[in-house]
DNA sequence: TATTAATTTCTGTTATGACTGAAACAACTG
DNA sequence: CAGTTGTTTCAGTCATAACAGAAATTAATA
């Protein structure tokens, strides 16, 4: 598959994108051109595309796969596995949201928690306690609300965005 | 100065966690180090008490400024920068998402509209095209959406976290 | 079961960027 | 202005992780 220059761009700039996030280059380019193509595609067709080495592709797709955001596909008569990602943005920020929040949101709360349990910690030192503290119950608040609002349908998620800051008025009127 | 355990750890883990998410680890470690202390720190000792090379420290100290993220202080009878950090959480928070936003998040909105703009871009394509455009409008809705939050003060968030879920309660009252 | 197709694993190479230590620079002090 | 202190720049080293290509493995077909 030969991609147009928009598509190029699209794909490569994506990539770009998913280097500065910790996201592999590969990975990111192999999801944007998925995402892009919007129908299934073996491996090779992707090695080819991309023109980086099948082994790579290979990897980089099972590691999307780790993140559930790519699936197995197969396509009559075509012995090949084929991966497909959802058009749907919103699910795809969900899943990034929630994986990259057990991945490595969630062990630093564990390790807050563990620091203000630990017995080496400093009792002298109230005011580092203090800020441990903030720390932790600020992520915990984010935890949660985050959660939260993966639960939320697209629609309700757009709604509330929609509102904006409008949402302070409305805040407001509760107290 | 020397660390307990504790700080220690908190330390590492949070220069672990800024590679994670594309950011250098000395400058995670530092930043870290000025949160836990609380106080104003010189150079010389932040090289100390992490084990770097004073040249690492100067480098990610510039980095940090840039990113507004720490302040240079003087104090009396004492030639030596000093740099300190703020300890509220939120406005730290709130300094990350603004600079990230700006640096990537935008950019990257501008490079989807020039997609769509390109005397490239398949017209026939039209399914693609639309997809674009999805990613598109999405990115600019969670901009706007942002920008809206970021002006809000600290409290009118934590109560619209607190709120969670039952958001949702609230939106319906709209229809 | 032999053959082919498809995929994964493995080993070595390469690219990137973090990091060091020395040297240069700048600012201050007596 | 010489000497001292403090900071930055620079060139080279090192660590990490991405990547390529070959070999090995698995699965499907005939």
């Amino acid at each position: 598959m030969i991609l147009n220059p928009v598509a190029q761009r699209f794909v490569l700039h994506w990539g770009e994108m998913g280097s500065k996030w910790g996201v592999n280059r590969t990975v990111a380019q192999i999801h944007a051109l998925l995402y892009f193509v919007g129908k299934p595609m073996p491996a090779d067709e992707i090695t080819e595309t991309l023109g980086v080495a099948r082994s790579n592709v290979s990897n980089s797709l099972k590691e999307l796969q780790n993140w559930n955001l790519i699936q197995v596909v197969h396509i009559m008569g075509d012995r090949r596995d084929h991966f497909t990602t959802s058009s749907d943005v919103w699910q795809l920020f969900k899943i990034v949201v929630k994986e990259r929040k057990e991945r490595e949101f969630d062990p630093t709360i564990s390790v807050l928690r563990d620091c203000l349990e630990s017995p080496d910690l400093d009792k002298e030192d109230k005011e580092a306690q203090a800020r441990i503290k903030e720390a932790l119950g600020f992520m915990e608040n984010l935890s949660q609300w985050g959660d939260q609002m993966l639960k939320l349908d697209p629609s309700c998620l757009m709604k509330l965005m929609k509102l904006g800051g409008k949402i302070k008025d409305f805040l407001n009127l509760l107290k």
